[in-house]
DNA sequence: CGCAAGTTTGATACCATTCAACTCCGGTGG
DNA sequence: CCACCGGAGTTGAATGGTATCAAACTTGCG
């Protein structure tokens, strides 16, 4: 299921940690650390919540979800990962948490072992840790508060590139040169909803409604296209 | 309003990853690694969302949330802290949340530069981290698939001693020597629906249907004796 | 074509919210 | 001492937003 390799250019724990390798999304890579490289297909499960955690990975490429069930069944999507973030908690014995790929995904990754013991990783864990953080907490704001069209706006949104997390709103500029944008949200109506704390219909209730609207066209169902990326983000919310 | 001493016994950076020094919660302290004391009183206001982050603090004793607000007023809390945790994020020029003290209150606090430099620091860092994410994932299942009779049911048992969680769960076991405690809440009914997601009558309303039903006994409103833990704990959810 | 999976739409039900009134409790001052 | 007050909490009735249940539709593919 999954393709392992060895990094080739593996120079462990030599880095400085305002290194000059490539980073991702701006957060240091792992690549260099003594991190192997490995690929997953679309719907891989690259742990399930209960595993050993043996590993930490980093993703490179592609789209990962983590998400946790209830016994009954119910299921919360908790994050979705884009590359540069981290999953494969360390200090712990157990996974809290499934991982699966949305995409094809390439990751790095590393023992836990060689995190206990490198200063360079652990350091690189916290400053991913704290951005991932905060996006949690963005993300307990829309579960906890937050209407059925604003949690699909916020949604959207924050697979605009550069604009996730509402961090970086211009604010309603109708002006800007390039208010549209295309989305491969590369997410089913039912992990949009798992995500979101919704149910599929109403996802695609709110969906129909934007474009009811003039606001998105949906060009396939996972295929968005956002005619009016103000009018969408003064639906999240935090306007 | 804060009263800040500078730590007597101050050995910054020299101390192993496994050190031997105290820990609370089993998380490790940041007391020995140049860090000062702070202390603050009840609805103490440590800093704002939006201010500039320039220290890291763990909590020594008493309980602090974090939290956002919306434009329009609607508030969540995103974290309810024990003594050991963290806050303060590192590596962002702004908090992301207001920390406002729930009781009296005692930190270690240290600069964000320390942080950066040290890599004792940021191991521990991302232990904690790693901690709260974890728990930050759970209250997301609360908040995104939960009724409100499974989330205070799950606030209060998070409340109890070594069952916060609902991690340490023993399942159904009558026979338990001790299955009943006492809980000191330290939230108003306004702060608990703005940690679950949900309004004051509706916590309110579940408070009176535990009672009624023999789970609780509410001896003030913030003091709160559980009769039977393990009904309580069935009511989470989580079995 | 015809099936299967995913999605959309409609009708209805229900849980939590909203709005309002009332209670409880502690503190203050006559 | 007790009347009064204000804030927090509780309870009730009505509303509404989302879930639920059910059916129709779309799409991809053998």
């Amino acid at each position: 299921m999954a393709y392992i390799e060895h990094n080739s250019n593996s120079h462990f724990g030599n880095m400085p940690a305002s290194g000059i390798e490539a980073t991702i999304a701006g957060r240091a890579s792992f690549g260099p650390l003594g991190a192997r490289n490995a690929s997953y297909k679309p719907h891989d499960v690259i742990y399930y919540e209960g595993d050993e955690a043996k590993r930490l990975y980093q993703l490179k490429t592609g789209t990962v979800m983590l998400f946790k069930l209830l016994p009954d069944g119910r299921r919360q999507v908790v994050e979705v990962l884009r590359p540069g973030d981290i999953f494969g908690l360390a200090y712990a014995e157990e996974h809290d948490c499934t991982a699966e790929t949305l995409t094809d995904v390439e990751t790095h990754e590393v023992d836990l072992k060689q995190v206990e013991t490198s200063a360079e990783l652990q350091c690189r864990l916290a400053s991913c840790l704290t951005h991932q953080m905060r996006v949690l907490h963005e993300h307990a704001v829309l579960l906890g508060r937050k209407s059925a069209l604003e949690r699909v706006a916020s949604f959207l949104m924050y697979l605009v590139p550069n604009r996730g997390g509402g961090v970086a709103c211009m604010g309603p500029d109708p002006s800007r040169d390039n208010d549209s944008c295309d989305l491969q949200l590369h997410m089913t109506r039912q992990e949009i909803a798992d995500f979101l704390g919704l149910t599929i219909e109403t996802v695609s209730r709110v969906m129909s409604d934007l474009k009811r609207r003039g606001v998105i066209r949906i060009d396939r169902s996972d295929k968005i296209h956002l005619n009016r990326i103000c009018s969408l983000c003064q639906m999240t919310g935090v306007h």
